[in-house]
DNA sequence: CGGTTTATGTCAGCCTTGTTGACTTTCCAA
DNA sequence: TTGGAAAGTCAACAAGGCTGACATAAACCG
């Protein structure tokens, strides 16, 4: 094993490539993503709401007067599957649906403050183990884990987080 | 806010630790695991098998011979939710169930060679994927996005993925 | 030996969240 | 004025989670 930067050709290692490195990032996506979620599923359990109630609150409250149209593209859902969700977060009073102002066709998604609300609840237990793994990390790890990811995402996928990600920065 | 780990006399920056960045790390996961998914699910369509058969197949292929309590504690689903993916993989003969010679209450499984090509199939298109982020981002990165991801684990989690991690390679 | 526990499998029923297809209403824009 | 876009809805279905109840075989223990 090791083998350092610097081999006799000079050009860097290529042992992080092999099939056993690429099986341990894998698995390693597996089980984070399990803990990614743990926190907001147990606080949305027991409520009526799952984890696509959280999806659309997160990115309603991310993206405040975004549309159901473009709601639906960020979430790759369709939307009988998103207006499913809607609907009960509008009817137990979490989101608003405003006509739009231009386009009277658009509807316009605001959170309510007991919309917000919820949204702080999750996002603070959801930020809270993601600081912890941050901390214990530290900054460089920070920066290769968000690059990493990024090459992960289909090309559509990449250009909507990096508009986000530009966005409310 | 801010403020740096040692104040202008060289400690690194905390900036990393907002609730933004936070937020960006939040947003990276989410679209970075449909990219991660998204190979494997668009060759399972069309079979008759789902992410739960492919979760099921790696994990067998991982650890031949794992029990099938091994394999529940594993994927963290119940024996019943299992059972009905095992089934189906056992009846088409990509995964045999043998008995336990020791304790013959257990059944050790074992992919077939049948079993063996789809797991081959899967884990290239998979591997490609990661492959290529993994060769976008670079080593240093790579070492980064395991660490994070490893801290964000739940602990019990992490012991599984530890011991996984060892074995094999 | 007999009782208890463990490992596995199975039936039935339920929930969430995704899908397709068909159809409506409203409204913008050419 | 007419075609198409945005949104909403109904119905039906599938995957993959869940619980609860129960059955069998084997191991283990007193």
């Amino acid at each position: 094993m090791a083998e350092g930067t610097g081999g006799p050709g000079g050009g860097e290692s290529l042992l992080f490539l092999t099939d056993e490195q690429l099986r341990k990032g894998i698995e390693a996506m597996f089980f984070a993503y399990r803990g990614f979620t743990a926190d907001p599923d147990r606080i949305l359990e027991g409520m009526d709401y799952g984890r696509a109630h959280h999806r659309a609150i997160h990115f309603i409250h991310r993206s405040p007067g975004t549309t159901v149209n473009n709601l639906l593209s960020i979430l790759g859902v369709t939307k009988q599957s998103l207006n499913r969700v809607l609907r009960t977060l509008i009817e137990d009073g979490l989101v608003e649906s405003r006509v739009g102002r231009q386009d009277k066709r658009e509807r316009h998604l605001v959170l309510t403050e007991k919309g917000a609300a919820l949204e702080r609840e999750l996002s603070d237990a959801q930020r809270a183990r993601m600081r912890a793994a941050y901390r214990a990390a530290g900054p460089a790890a920070v920066q290769g884990f968000r690059q990493v990811l990024e090459a992960m995402m289909d090309p559509q996928l990449r250009r909507q987080y990096q508009t986000l990600k530009e966005t409310g920065s």
